[in-house]
DNA sequence: CTGAAAGCGCTAACAG
DNA sequence: CTGTTAGCGCTTTCAG
């Protein structure tokens, strides 16, 4: 019983309308014109294709023209809403200029990372767009200096000449620290993220640069935290703020970091924003149903994928990277319930 | 100036090593002992391939062993975290199994889901998941029949050879609506999500059913929306409880229609549960922090993607389908604070 | 133990 | 207007 899966080749089209593969290639391609091939084949070869239900084998194509029409995606994890629409609009560019797209799950391990890219670029992606885990970036430059066009998203690396795009992290968390301050907090609790990634760094940066300038400095103990996960959240939040009593406002790297910081909260029976203000990074979805609406740093995730997008496409185009490596993507301080003014004690 | 993206192929390691190209292919894919190929040559072949930096174009492998390792993912909506998560477990799975993902965003069109189709087949996919649109089945199962193994996820359709998973609707629906009548409600609006699709054919029939038995029968005006979306709910909530005041109870099919129909509910000041209970399909992240925490019917998302990747992978193993088609999820009602006792009056 | 040669399905000179 | 031919990079008989 051979396999019922018979799909015809161009040699089978070509049989069948009487012809050569090459006219039947023609034919198909949309040359007729350019190669004067007389209507009546044309057609005959189109509908010999049509009843064999032809389909052109992109493997054997691009293997010929030495180009896949495939963009390659890599993230730290899909389940990730952040991450999740930075694919999509990824995707739906890529789909836009006739591409498509490769996707890996790195799921948070560099070395995972490593070979997912390994194997992309081995199915011979055109071009990479990349959200690393964000320590290390040496597979990532060296990628991109054999010549395939990439970009990365979010987890920058400071001092690259990788084309990179993330959120100004700086000015979002200078926004928010300047609320806190305005409202009186002076001892502010930094619930962090995956510390040695940019985001991370530049976020306590900013935090730092906001103190120092009403004449307060950062007291290192108040940061806590490794991930930009709910657990890390939890845990940074209940070892400060049980260290810390005299905390009177939460600064969350990671929506996740602020929802494991609110179960903690609510276990010691704190109250936002009266007993405890707390401000995050990232949008959260209908926040404003919420028992407390949250005040958040608000990134442009969907400008963020399609500014990567346009960055891979612009580099496939002209062969060369953009003269502008590093975009800075604004974000955008929406300040809801969960900042309180402190309470004159 | 010659472009430095040198690719070095099997012939350049070859010439390198001293060998040929088949003994280097021999070597590099650990067939060494089989074809007894002496050790010291083995390795030089390995060291060449390395230091010229070596991979194997996987275009080529694929043409030749007619496998590409390639599973084909259509989902309508990948920022939908829904598909998503359906999306990642798939992803993860297949790289797993040593196979990579080539994902496609129909963005809820049912003509650009046939030509993604269309394409992930071109590309010769070995198999599919696919979360269709829902309302045409027929480019789905003439892919299926054409020896491509396809698994339909979540939006699926009755009495179909297609192998397909999705929740167990029915049951879950039950579930909710006998917790709306225990609780003494008799009016209950359905905000549902895009008719025609199984999903909400069956949660309508369930709603049905348990009405039946309790010698009610279902008023089809309290029916209203048109899709899965926030703007469905939005407008089929306002809609109906403004023409319905009598209503006691709403029962949204999604996430995105509960929230909507929170917007309206807020809008038309009217507080959940004292004045409207709210059961909605779908679990909601961090329910228990909104304002009022959701009762909701919550599928298990990651086991419907990984059960579809499962699926596939024994179907390329078996090379046939497996007896049973259809595929059903268990769901789990989370008793949350949106469903009140109907006030008497 | 290794190499020569064929061929996967397609396109593009080149030659009529 | 159309066909012949070569070759993309790889694996695999078959023949030493």
């Amino acid at each position: 019983m051979p396999k019922p899966r018979a799909n015809s080749t161009l040699s089978d089209v070509a049989k069948a309308a009487g012809v050569s593969t090459s006219t039947a290639s023609r034919a198909l391609n949309g040359l007729a014109s350019k190669y004067r091939i007389s209507e009546s084949t044309a057609k005959l070869v189109k509908e010999s294709a049509q009843r064999l239900g032809f389909r052109p084998s992109q493997v054997a194509r691009s293997l010929r023209l030495q180009r896949t029409g495939l963009v390659g995606i890599v993230v730290p994890d899909l389940s990730n809403p952040f991450f999740s629409a930075i694919a999509r609009a990824v995707t739906v560019s890529a789909e836009a200029e006739g591409f498509s797209a490769l996707l890996a799950d790195s799921d948070g391990s560099v070395e995972k990372e490593r070979e997912l890219i390994d194997q992309l670029v081995s199915r011979n992606v055109e071009s990479l767009v990349v959200c690393p885990v964000g320590l290390e970036f040496d597979h990532l430059e060296q990628v991109a200096e054999q010549g395939v066009p990439l970009v990365n998203v979010d987890r920058c690396k400071a001092e690259s000449s990788m084309v990179q795009v993330t959120s100004d992290h700086l000015t979002g968390t200078r926004q928010a620290i300047e609320l806190l301050v305005e409202y009186g907090h002076r001892r502010i609790g930094v619930l962090q993220g995956l510390p040695g990634t940019l985001p991370c760094d530049l976020r306590i940066q900013g935090v730092r640069e906001v103190l120092d300038e009403i004449g307060l400095s950062l007291d290192e103990s108040l940061i806590a935290g490794d991930q930009f996960s709910e657990e890390s959240g939890y845990r940074s939040a209940r070892q400060l703020l049980s260290k810390y009593p005299d905390i009177t406002a939460l600064f969350a790297m990671s929506k996740p970091n602020a929802f494991g910081a609110i179960r903690a909260i609510c276990e010691l029976g704190l109250r936002i924003p009266d007993d405890l203000s707390l401000v995050t990074f990232d949008d959260v979805e209908f926040a404003e149903f919420m028992r407390v609406p949250l005040t958040t740093i608000a990134q442009d995730v969907p400008e963020l994928g399609r500014r990567a997008a346009s960055l891979v496409t612009e580099q496939v185009r002209l062969g060369k990277p953009p003269l502008q490596t590093m975009h800075k993507v604004p974000v955008t301080l929406m300040s809801r319930a969960s900042v309180g003014k402190v309470s004159p004690s």
